[in-house]
RNA sequence: GUGGUCGUAGUGUAGUGGUUAGCACAAGAACCUGUGGAGUUCUUAGCGGGAGUUCAAAUCUCCUCGACCACCCCA
């Protein structure tokens, strides 16, 4: 066991991994390019305030699951938890107001919540994310969730559901809160310990708690979907309604409610329908949060978005894409025998970097047959051999791995007939 | 934050109170600076940490750390 280990929760990335991230990373790229979203990389570390404030106090990622800390100048800092809030800061620090509408937006990189790590969830993760801030238009919305399907479908998913509500506005959710407490109070005694506590912190959250007791009350309890505003019913609508015309597979689910404050009107989440059900929980969740902006200093301005788990994206796609992965490695070995081809099999190398073709070598082994051992783990089709003999002529073997079949070739000629072997 | 299972070389494992803690793979070296896949020989490397029980602990007890899984929550 090493010394030093990783803290709880938190893992090395290797390669194994990491092509997988960067394969994501590329599809993202493609489709935001596509679309017209712009990147954007903001800090690791925010005001602790910020998330207060835009994530919100009555969230349990705010009340349990940031890693917060004071700096020796006495700031309040926060590895940040989630994305949306930095972004809309960025909006509006960078005074992104002023440009065309819709700002979209996209991110890729880490996220840290201080939580039992478990499948699919690390203290240190990682999303990608799209926003889209300026337009209240449906449309919007069902673009940022196509947008997600895509890249999941590109990433190979067949089985993909998406799932959505709309959870109101500030006009019509208070009254629907009304409405909905009043009923749970009467079935108080039906709810599990915690949906007791949630009557008074988010009554709201109560609708999706996975107890059977409370999911008993939840599905008599009065629908979302009955208590919209006309605004927010018709914004529901005109959302379902391009998500039909897009094909995209969505069910409705009244008791989606989502954890974040921000929220308002669409919410909704994608995960891969599989035997066991969500496996391991929701590959995207997001929503509008027209409201976030003004909260967080800005003018009134609408906006749409979502984020999607890199690492549960990665274990469902790995064992997907067993075997699939091969072909990348080197092609050609370079092996060399004595002082003096040693020397010349360096300047050589570079010559075939130059040539932009990958090469094996090993200078630090001087016995041929140790290097050609290594050639052979490679699996490298070609070897190519440097010798006294071969340097003084002024030629090279190339050896044909498979058949042990070598033939003798002018140095000066050996990229370009390398070249048209491994082309 | 709650509960369950589990920690033995790099990896996978054997080991039920007394073993020089074993095996396989991996890694390194030699046979072998002029030809690989094999073989032989050798080497490196381990009981997560700490207390306790005992003549004796990898093995029993407690604590702690970590991992995995579930709840919770979510990406």
């Amino acid at each position: 066991m090493a010394k030093f280990q990783t803290p709880t929760g938190m893992r090395d990335l290797l390669e194994g991994d990491l092509k997988y991230f960067q394969k994501i990373e590329k599809v993202c790229r493609d489709i935001a390019d596509f679309y017209g979203f712009q990147r954007i990389e903001t800090p690791i570390l925010e005001t602790t305030q910020l998330f207060e404030k835009g994530t919100g106090l009555t969230t349990d990622i705010v009340q349990r699951q940031m890693f917060s800390f004071r700096t020796r100048g006495g700031d309040q800092l926060t590895l940040k938890p989630e994305g949306t809030p930095g972004i809309v800061r960025a909006y509006l620090q960078q005074g992104m107001q002023s440009l065309p509408k819709p700002v979209k937006l996209w991110h890729f990189g880490p996220f840290f919540r201080y939580e039992r790590p478990q499948a699919g969830r690390y203290r240190q993760f990682h999303s990608f994310g799209f926003e889209s801030l300026g337009v209240i238009a449906p449309v919007v919305d069902a673009q940022i969730i196509q947008i997600f399907y895509n890249i999941l479908k590109t990433l190979g998913f067949r089985n993909l559901i998406i799932e959505l509500n709309s959870i109101g506005d500030h006009q019509c959710r208070p009254y629907f809160k009304k409405t909905l407490v009043s009923y749970l109070r009467s079935r108080r005694a039906s709810l599990c310990v915690d949906c007791k506590r949630r009557l008074r912190e988010n009554p709201l959250r109560i609708l999706d708690c996975k107890q059977e007791k409370c999911q008993r009350v939840a599905r008599a309890s009065p629908p979302i979907l009955d208590h919209l505003c006309k605004e927010c019913h018709e914004h529901f609508k005109n959302v379902l309604e391009f998500l039909e015309e897009l094909e995209l597979p969505y069910s409705l689910n009244p008791y989606l409610v989502r954890g974040l404050d921000y929220y308002t009107k669409t919410v909704f989440e994608i995960f891969e329908d599989t035997k066991e059900g969500k496996g391991q929980g929701t590959l995207v969740g997001g929503g509008r949060y027209d409201g976030l902006v003004r909260m967080l200093g800005g003018k009134e301005t609408p906006a749409c978005g979502g984020a999607c788990g890199i690492e549960r994206v990665v274990n469902l796609i790995k064992p997907k894409s067993q075997g699939a992965s091969k072909a990348t490695g080197t092609r050609i070995f370079l092996a060399q025998i004595g002082q003096l081809p040693k020397r010349k099999a360096l300047k050589l190398l570079e010559e075939f970097r130059k040539a932009k073709i990958k090469v094996a070598t090993a200078f630090e082994k001087d016995s041929l047959s140790s290097q050609l051992k290594l050639a052979d783990r490679l699996k490298v089709p070609y070897s190519l051999i440097l010798g006294q003999k071969e340097v003084l002529d002024g030629k090279i073997i190339i050896r044909e791995m498979a058949t042990g079949k070598q033939k003798t070739v002018n140095v000066k000629k050996v990229i370009r007939e390398i070249k048209k072997k491994v082309a």
